[in-house]
DNA sequence: GGAGTGGCTGCAACCGGTTGCACGAAACAT
DNA sequence: ATGTTTCGTGCAACCGGTTGCAGCCACTCC
């Protein structure tokens, strides 16, 4: 068995309590007091246990992150970012997977709260009504979604959808389709009211879909069958997925049609033809998160919820093209 | 703050060690006084702290899953697979990255110890010697090394590079080069072994190497130089990174040269060509790794360690054709 | 010489649960 | 009627730490 505080303060004749300040208020003792415990401790391997002590600190110095899918390129670019920063501030960052469930996700939540300090909470795909009151039990920052009196890291995908609009209509391309993300998305309404609002557009929505490779693959038909030369998908797996998808059916990209992802996976800068699409800044957004949140722990109840907005930007490579008219053969 | 198992006593006129009993041991309470606590834990949203409970029992129904490298898509799948599989038998799966690093690697595991029953290491970095050591602190399963008298799941990565190397072969390919992958991996010496111990080969082999895009990019220029009509990369990252780098330089995949990764990952896919590779079970591996760690912790210290292999397959795409002489031209 | 001060340490209660043991009541056997 | 089980529950110690409080000692200051 793993030595514990008592070992230690056994092996260097003082209480435990004294081995206790020993790692947690150092300044609080003796140094040559210090020194003979930290001996002690450093002979029989003695490292605090830390989930003892939360039970009395109420800090567990351990955060919960959850994201939709790990698979998903952008996510674990966000938790890569949110573990290495973590790290800088001596807190370990926990990582769960949902799978798209609300259900899964819901559950998740509740069985971290008890043991981490505060939750990164990514994409979620529950309501804002659950979600108020999950925040009794943990503390919260959400990226990806607005929501009044939390703490929100959000990318400025509205700004970024507009701007691949704006892209593909300065191509020619009038009538776009848009391939919307699951339901429940903030992201995906964002892009959709934005999209909506563009002047002189000609818009068709396909969705709630399945923001996967799959997901894109199976709209293809209806985009193929559908009168539009543009599309811009909710993210970059759906928009590979879709040109897979548009190539098998005998349907060129970017001769025939337009597509746009967002993401900027490296999946989208190897496939043929290179995905254009709207970069997000996914490991920033990691990083941010755990400040804010870290800042909402910290500050206890008094906490004034933050709100951080980081910017997106349009890559142009292959796979949008100028409008060709007359070059679209039905299927 | 949340109701304790005090709250939930008091409110249901009981001894706080039944309501205890009433969700460890339910048998052991009558029906309707189990009802009576049950109603009140629900009214109250009480929900057992698994971290103090831990304290007693010595089972926190946590794993640690730790991996090299998060984005990288192999072990998304296998961290995937490991958490549903976990979550069907009651078990949290947490997840960290060690970014590659063996230091971090260690730490991680010294911190994750007491918070978890179990760990899943996924190619280490670390020297046996140190896994050796670190074993006292907690029980391990290694996915992806063979180390005697421990757990372990292995992919037949060798059969696999015998196949991928026969592919080459029965292409006419004989010059052929291995990137390897980093230091310390037991996949990338067991891919270099079988490859060494191909009769008629005549092997070059690179590296070690960073197991990424960037790292099989890097490589492109002294790929092309060197004499080699086809490549065996240690994944798929590096295979496309190398195409990449090669089709910048001039030199056409495969009609000059042909490249096979290893791992099967969505990129490789979509990427043009479309990369040969050799499959790896990822989810599987996951699923698997998780039920030979539940075993061993189940059993504590008479466990037998078990040994897990994992058949791969060869996945023949446009990455790779006959060899074509006096193509090549030198850059 | 006595009061005050500050530095260090021990004592004991506490965090939120679990569990071996004891005890009372009811059910059963003799 | 008495002895023996069985069942259900409470009691209290314990898991591995933390922390408010009190006490001790050595010093300093009048």
């Amino acid at each position: 068995m793993a030595a514990t505080i008592r070992d230690v303060a056994q092996a260097s004749g003082v209480h435990v309590s004294t081995v206790s300040r020993t790692f947690s208020a150092p300044h609080l003792v003796n140094t040559e007091t210090r020194n003979r415990v930290l001996a002690a401790a450093e002979d029989l391997g003695y490292r605090p246990n830390r989930a003892a002590r939360a039970l009395t600190t109420g800090r567990t110095h351990n955060l919960g992150l959850i994201v939709a899918d790990i698979a998903n390129p952008f996510f674990s670019h966000l938790i890569k970012g949110a573990q290495a920063h973590a790290r800088t501030r001596d807190y370990h960052v926990f990582v769960a997977d949902t799978d798209e469930d609300p259900q899964v996700e819901e559950e998740l939540i509740q069985t971290l709260a008890k043991q981490v300090d505060g939750v990164l909470l990514c994409s979620p795909r529950l309501s804002n009504r659950v979600i108020e009151k999950l925040r009794e039990d943990v503390p919260f920052v959400v990226v990806n979604r607005r929501m009044k009196g939390m703490s929100n890291v959000l990318m400025d995908v509205g700004s970024g959808a507009r701007e691949a609009i704006g892209h593909l209509m300065s191509l020619g391309h009038r009538r776009i389709a848009l391939l919307a993300g699951p339901a429940g998305s903030w992201t995906s309404r964002e892009i959709t009211d934005a999209a909506h609002a563009v002047p002189g557009i000609d818009l068709t929505v396909f969705g709630p879909n399945s923001p996967t490779e799959h997901g894109g693959l199976a709209l293809a038909e209806a985009v193929a069958a559908a009168d539009v030369t543009g599309v811009l998908a909710y993210n970059d797996l759906m928009a590979i997925g879709l040109v897979e998808g548009l190539t098998a059916l005998g349907v060129a990209v970017p001769d025939q049609v337009s597509v746009v992802g967002i993401d900027d996976i490296v999946a989208g800068r190897v496939s043929r033809p290179k995905l254009t699409t709207v970069a997000m800044p996914a490991e920033a957004a990691g990083r941010t998160a755990v400040d804010l949140l870290l800042q909402l722990v910290g500050a206890g109840e008094t906490a004034t919820p933050a709100l951080a907005t980081l910017a997106t930007n349009l890559i142009i490579r292959d796979s949008t093209g100028p409008v060709r008219h007359g070059l679209r053969t039905d299927p």
